[in-house]
DNA sequence: CTTTCGTGTAGTGTTGACAGTTTGTTGGCG
DNA sequence: CGCCAACAAACTGTCAACACTACACGAAAG
């Protein structure tokens, strides 16, 4: 055979393009997270599949699975509106965070190996050197921040909280980052509560390490409600 | 107007049933609870649609919904299998909803109505006459349990919270419920421990509210580890 | 006898077209 | 001028058919 295989390596940018639905539903994902895709907005299933130059059947599939990851609501022989969360929401979540990410990080002081662990305090120290270069107003710190937790979700070792925490909450937090632009507005106070949630993990006391990430996530918490507050008081 | 309105009252059995996908997923969902459709069994996307008598379509979206619901994995191009909770994962579903449901208990505590709670502690004399009836081994504390927590979760009035608990987490208990046969095996102090959560419930000491709903997941968790264990040693 | 290659079949992924419902608009009536 | 009703357009839900991949069986070579 002189042409031994079509599918020789590097193959595509994205290998795990399995299907046109999974890659389809990747692209909107990130269309809705970057805003490209405003909250609200309604989802017209011939308009997009033209767009991205598929049928609507591959479309419907990508659409479902966005509803599963709770980016867009459905109504029966209405259409699908991209996820438009109230105030009262996203204070739900980051409840909901305050509960789930305390038990995992709990777990994961348990569960976390040592190079696990160092690999976690090489994250913290990248983000100092961003934090010092950009003076305190770090860009990348929005998604540093979310790479932390999602790292101590993962070092949990629960496989129902990783689905949970690592799927719809993760998304739908990731959006809210971009669209109302909360930087998380204390990157550098942030930065040192996530060194000592490392050093209770380090140290193996799972109960002082949930009671700090509690702590932190209840901090950023009282912060968005104070930015939401001077927000709806701003558009009276 | 003689035919005032078309569709008057009771419409059909299934008022909810807008779509083929819709009540044909609601199916699958029970035939996979109950066991009709074995843990692990592969899904043939053609053999179910003649079974139901619709076509590959809407089947696919209630596959997909499944999917969503964790009741079912699927692989590209190979298929959907039906899920098979393994030991550890059963355990950790336990875990996570020692967590969660605690903290619904807590916040049932401040949200729940005066009406509710009495619905509430009516549900509890209910069971109570079922277990009377049956003399302890009641069939239908299965599904008591789950509608009483069930109702904490509602309760709760955290949109988030009910999405998680009342959407995965739900259905694959049911399933486990059935699957092991488990009948909660100790309906008696079952039924105790529900009334002392309501009378936290209803005396507003949310802490204690969800002291004891942990503690009461955790003693159905011990129980399922203790059963787990006794069945492996008997397989050997 | 074991291993490997080739072929065949079943099944999933994808496409296009058709039917039913919802919604927006327009015209008429009070 | 406002409201109700009928019409039309668009969209969603559903169906049947095609293309491609993955697995299984069987045959041939080592």
């Amino acid at each position: 055979m002189t042409t031994a295989n079509p599918t020789t390596a590097l193959e595509q940018a994205e290998p795990e393009s399995r299907t046109l639905a999974d890659r389809v539903c990747r692209e909107i994902v990130t269309a809705i997270i970057m805003g490209d895709i405003p909250p609200g907005h309604k989802i017209s299933e011939p308009e997009l599949a033209r767009t991205y130059g598929i049928s609507r059947g591959p479309l419907r599939e990508a659409i479902r699975r966005l509803e599963g990851l709770r980016l867009v609501v459905r109504i029966p022989h209405v259409g699908a509106r991209v996820v438009s969360l109230s105030s009262q929401e996203l204070i739900e979540i980051y409840h909901v965070r305050e509960a789930m990410e305390g038990m995992a990080c709990r777990l994961a002081a348990q569960n976390m190996t040592d190079d696990e662990i160092a690999s976690l305090r090489n994250l913290l120290d990248e983000h100092e050197q961003s934090l010092e270069k950009t003076e305190g107003r770090s860009y990348f710190q929005k998604e540093g921040d979310l790479d932390f937790h999602y790292r101590i979700v993962q070092g949990s070792k629960n496989n129902k909280l990783k689905e949970i925490l690592g799927g719809e909450l993760y998304h739908l937090v990731r959006m809210y980052r971009y669209q109302f632009s909360l930087s998380s507005s204390r990157p550098v106070r942030a930065l040192s509560e996530h060194r000592h949630i490392v050093d209770a993990i380090q140290h193996r006391d799972g109960e002082l390490a949930e009671m700090l990430m509690r702590r932190h996530i209840s901090a950023a918490r009282k912060n968005i409600e104070h930015k939401l507050k001077a927000k709806s008081e701003s558009e009276l």
